[in-house]
DNA sequence: GAATTTTTTGCAACCGGTTGCATCGACGGG
DNA sequence: CCCGTCGATGCAACCGGTTGCAAAAAATTC
């Protein structure tokens, strides 16, 4: 259909290999024949074809961004963060859905078949068998939201889940609450066992406190929902940490719904603060995940290693900050805070 | 890298064609050959490079997925059911951010580079140039969530924009109201003036009915509130249809802050049937956008034109309809309706 | 103006596959 | 037993580019 390297060459009077070095950056061409040459070029309307050129390049520029979290609204902003970077630095982003129970085999295999150059896992846990197949096929792979570890087998870029745990704790404690409560995502999360870790240690320093741990079956409004109507059954905590601030809604949903006053009679913590959370009728105190510095620092670092793939899989965490809105009562008294 | 094509033969003791022929659909292979290679293949993990093979069956199985929409939250399930569909039927999404002051020029020339089978664009408007761009290049292109016209220049699929705003007028009318309000999305947004025209349609229709007609500065919750809060200083209609359920919702939360109860002192009707307007605490009166249907048919439409892109352009267009919640006030009585 | 260096150019091989064509062997029929 | 048929196989050319190498051309030096 499109005309090809020949065709331009023909036309312009030159050998193929001139048409290839004036669209090559950095090869030697006189001006006469690149002048020719583009001339032909845009004549035909000659694009290069990419992938033909990949076969003896070895680069396809080709980025497999691959997630499972196509229901959480942080990931919108986060796949436009990604995509505009990589288009950025002239990079390709070839999407995976991982959702479900599509075989993530399948999906490593088409990776290899496309040949791409790296690969970007926005996912906070990372389907087993990756980082091996990856690395013996010497693709680069970046695990971005994924769990921090000191041996991580992939890189991560991330938060550090524990310490979020703890800054919630910490919270909490300091309005004044003495019955705190941690609403988790599901438990075998491993973001979730991470940031109860913190947040139990926190607790547990602290004596007389009381402590109420509970798990949504999963990160969505319902399941936050649900299991707040459960836990105000059951007799809540007066404030909760709770593990995402999608969840966290669907808790202030359930105290809404049972008349309860947020933040007087229930206080909410969430985790993201993602726009919505700003939003004035929801209005969610919460903990901000950088999501803007992960997504640039996975793209600095895929980048750097198309060019050494051999670097040693590192972690890399940002710290997290609460974000103070109306979810949660201000701090009770001065005399409370640490001296100035 | 990878083993190659070569790497098996000579390890099967056949010859290339051999190998390429068994991992071809069809082709004439003896069992035992098959066998050999087979297990040659596995014992050095080869996967067939797609992309080499591209070049001579000229087809990528590319499709470039391509969309502006990186804020509002309906387009993570639209992203989702894209990437999941087109997977199904072994595609694969190239995704194209076309926010902000990017070059669609760029974009297009990259799609062309990477020779895309065909492309979807997941947008309401289409960047000017596209289509006689992919139709000059042979590439088919499906505009999805787009404008409709009896005239289309690219396979279009969606709502029928005009059709909403009547049923949005008619149900505004048929609640009692006599003071109702447009709120659209950007004046200049084809979607805007589209349903305004049918809402106005019907409005004009209705003698003695009072009408306001404004526009936030984009589908966004801030536009709306902001909109919406100008509008109640100016003087509110006591029933809007608003543009966008985001939009919806900032109009909401404005009416909130103003101390106004919804849906007694100001009704509210959006648009798309996001997820969140059936979030207890949101509860959003809409009219639902069919995403699922449209997606589906957008990928049937471009299935099918990988094998035949000569068809001509058509439009297709689902009907959308009310899903009725909280927002809105119900039929005042019985009498109003239509006899059964 | 000749000798030397540097730049530009084309040739040909290669990247990893596919495929038309001719050959080869096996098999069934007469 | 010979012939025709047909499936399986390999050869070689091709898809659309890139690149090492040597020759040609241009620029520089003396």
């Amino acid at each position: 259909m499109g005309a090809t390297l020949k065709d331009v060459a023909e036309l312009a009077g030159v050998s193929r290999s001139a048409v290839s070095r004036t669209f090559t950056e950095g090869a030697s061409v006189s001006a006469k024949t690149r002048q020719k040459v583009e001339t032909a070029a845009a004549r035909l309307g000659y694009e290069p074809n990419a992938l033909a050129s990949s076969l003896t390049t070895g680069r396809t520029k080709l980025i497999g961004l691959i997630s499972n979290n196509f229901h959480n609204p942080l990931f919108l902003q986060v796949f436009d963060l990604f995509t505009r970077g990589l288009q950025e630095r002239g990079l390709r982003p070839l999407l995976v859905n991982l959702s479900e129970e599509r075989d993530p085999d399948a999906s490593l295999r088409m990776l290899r078949q496309y040949s791409v150059d790296g690969v970007i896992v926005a996912s906070s846990t990372l389907p087993p068998g990756f980082p091996r197949a990856f690395r013996d096929a010497g693709v680069p792979v970046v695990h971005s939201f994924g769990r921090i570890s000191s041996m991580p087998e992939v890189h991560v870029v991330g938060i550090d889940n524990v310490e979020c745990g703890r800054i919630a704790a910490r919270t909490l404690i300091a309005r004044g609450h003495r019955h705190i409560g941690f609403l988790g995502g599901p438990e075998t999360a491993s973001s979730t066992q991470d940031r109860h870790r913190g947040f139990r240690e926190i607790a547990a320093a602290d004596p007389g406190l009381l402590v109420n741990v509970t798990y949504a079956a999963a990160y969505s409004f319902e399941a936050g929902r649900a299991e707040m109507t459960r836990e105000l059954a059951r007799g809540p905590a007066e404030a909760y940490f709770c593990g995402d601030d999608v969840l966290s809604i669907g808790a202030l949903s359930a105290a809404q719904s049972a008349g309860l006053s947020v933040p007087d009679d229930l206080g909410l913590v969430g985790l993201n603060d993602m726009e919505m959370a700003g939003w004035q009728n929801i209005d969610l105190t919460t903990i901000r995940q950088p999501v803007r510095d992960i997504i640039d620092t996975s793209i600095a670092l895929v980048v750097s290693l198309l060019d050494d793939a051999a670097q040693l899989p590192q972690a890399r965490l940002f710290p997290c900050r609460l974000i103070e809105r109306g979810t949660l009562r201000p701090l009770k008294d001065a005399a409370k805070r640490p001296p100035a």
